[in-house]
DNA sequence: GTTTCTTGTAGAATAATTACTACAAACAAC
DNA sequence: GTTGTTTGTAGTAATTATTCTACAAGAAAC
């Protein structure tokens, strides 16, 4: 009998999750929230086997909640599930302390293969990851440009293209907003860009 | 017995949804797809009760399939389930045929009603959906935003949305940037936009 | 185990932007 | 034909963005 933990906002991805989860674990005892600050709360109060959360959910991040959680229960696995491709967001996740990470394009049987292996303690780390993060020890050759970025790059990254300005994005952050602008140089420094319209084209061609 | 196809790309979702309806039609036929020209190729090759697709699907979209579909076969009903607000998509989707448009944070209990009336005929309006088609009606009629724009408004509009800067813009069309600037003030409000990403973006969408 | 590179942070100075105001010509309405 | 509205134009002042420089902590290299 294993206890889940399933966060996500949209409430036919978590009837689809647990649809797939009791077909293989009849007994379980499954949890949902939709929240990110639900997420936090439920995690570190009571106990689970594992914790899986999509990356976008309301109020706090999904990878905000991660931080949060393995910063309190270090041992307490979660895996990060959800709808941008996986090159985008696995090496993230998982240097955050993820035990995997699944597109929700994944095949049910992926799923479940991830939630034993997981179960089990060991990690579960797609091909397409594993190649990624091949690229990135091999000197970062055939990365993509916004894989170079550290994270609070990205972060900032994302606001830009989004159309936020500097200085809301430093409020958000909570960081001055010459701050902001240094991260925004090295940015287009590292992604060969000279505009945020061009930013913006450019997160919206690879569906960041 | 009623006979459904469901098109959408994450396999979770696809189990989410069915698990919903199969809790209110027992012995329905199910079949699942997941791009748009698997969607257009069922939906014309087989006999359905009703269609049930997200928006974004690889290949050809969701919209592009419903129109597609349409054509072919008005009388059949295609109920729109996305993860995007509904006040984005609702109207448009309704405009092209669709008889329901729900966003998946919708309960299941709103998708089980929303079939229900779809099923006997009706279409199925949300609330927020039946507020913006009223503003809609109450504001300028059927134009484009875009097209209430003066010649050269319309000229520095598509600059500002290449992301070309106010100076040189004014350099390009041999006027003052502040001129330049009151023409974007001017843009800005008459297309209730604030920002030049969001400019960019809507030229983006309208191919500008 | 020192040196170099990266990352997160910010100040000062300069450049670009935006808001507000203004005005004449064209055009529409009455 | 006067009155009101849109359009093309621009200046001044206030606000933002951008460049350049800097520095400490951590990671990586040697």
């Amino acid at each position: 009998m294993i206890r889940i933990l399933i966060a996500d906002d949209h409430s036919v991805v978590r009837k689809g999750i647990i649809q797939i989860i009791e077909e293989d674990f009849p007994f379980s005892i499954v949890q949902e929230v939709n929240t990110g600050e639900e997420l936090v709360k439920h995690a570190l109060t009571s106990s689970w086997d594992i914790i899986i959360s999509d990356i976008s959910l309301p109020g706090r991040s999904g990878i905000d909640a991660l931080h949060q959680i393995k910063s309190a229960k270090p041992q307490l696995p979660v895996l990060i599930l959800s709808m941008y491709p996986e090159e985008q967001y696995g090496i993230r996740v998982l240097k955050a302390g993820a035990s995997g990470y699944l597109c929700k394009e994944s095949a049910s049987e992926v799923l479940v293969k991830a939630i034993h292996s997981i179960l089990s303690g060991k990690k579960y780390i797609t091909a397409t990851i594993a190649d990624a993060m091949v690229s990135k020890l091999m000197n970062d050759q055939n990365l993509m440009p916004h894989q170079l970025l550290s994270d609070r790059e990205f972060e900032v990254m994302k606001l830009i293209a989004k159309g936020i300005s500097l200085s809301e994005i430093g409020n958000l952050l909570s960081i001055s907003i010459t701050t902001v602008s240094t991260y925004r140089t090295r940015i287009f420094h590292k992604m060969h860009l000279h505009t945020n319209t061009a930013l913006t084209l450019y997160a919206l061609e690879h569906k960041l």
